[in-house]
DNA sequence: CCAATACTGAAGCATACACTTGACAATAGC
DNA sequence: GCTATTGTCAAGTGTATGCTTCAGTATTGG
């Protein structure tokens, strides 16, 4: 689960909104291509970097892909974000404690 | 904070990279562009983005601008990351749940 | 079996965006 | 005051990427 790809994968405002729809419950790829003004194609092609990024997981059933969110990726999302405060936190506490020296 | 400025802000790689290295504490423009081998120019038009977003707080003094971690946009961020996951987690939960009927 | 559905693949286009150069402005140190 | 440092502004360039069209492949339902 590279952060690189995932923060890419996230940066682009649609693939955010097909991530964001398909936390609330897995759908077709039309079904996920419904409300959102671009060709299927389209579609198609963000979600193949939303797969590789490790947020999304596919499956093919018939003629009929569901997609579903993929626990990993947004758990390395998490964990990014909690490694960049638990620095930021301590070096303001340092600045604290050198403060009230 | 906007979410869209902050996700597309972190998309890029050295946009992360100078955010990550400030969280460790802040720094100068050029301390920052020190290790990155672009123009000086490049790096404070990444700065300017990432201020934009939320995530960097900058100020001038003198000829020197400091630029520091600004909690609030990895507040957003961190909010937005464990939204998806409890929606995703009730969904989980309740799948679960119809299964042990 | 035939038509409709649900995707997949290749190729092209147009814009956004990362990055550069070159010139300039303001401060700091000697 | 002169020079070096630190940063800013404007404009241009090339590539990445979001999106489209068109054509094709399975699969499903009547």
């Amino acid at each position: 689960m590279d952060i690189d790809r995932i923060f890419h994968a996230l940066g682009d405002p649609t693939r955010r909104a097909m991530f964001e729809r398909l936390s609330a419950g897995p759908l077709s790829v039309s079904n996920l291509a419904a409300p959102l003004d671009i060709t299927l194609t389209g579609v198609a092609q963000h979600l193949q970097i939303l797969e590789e990024s490790g947020l999304v997981q596919t499956e093919k059933v018939g003629r009929v892909r569901t997609c579903r969110v993929d626990g990993r990726g947004l758990a390395t999302l998490e964990k990014w974000a909690r490694d960049r405060r638990s620095m930021w936190e301590r070096r303001l506490d340092r600045l604290g404690s050198l403060l009230a020296e």
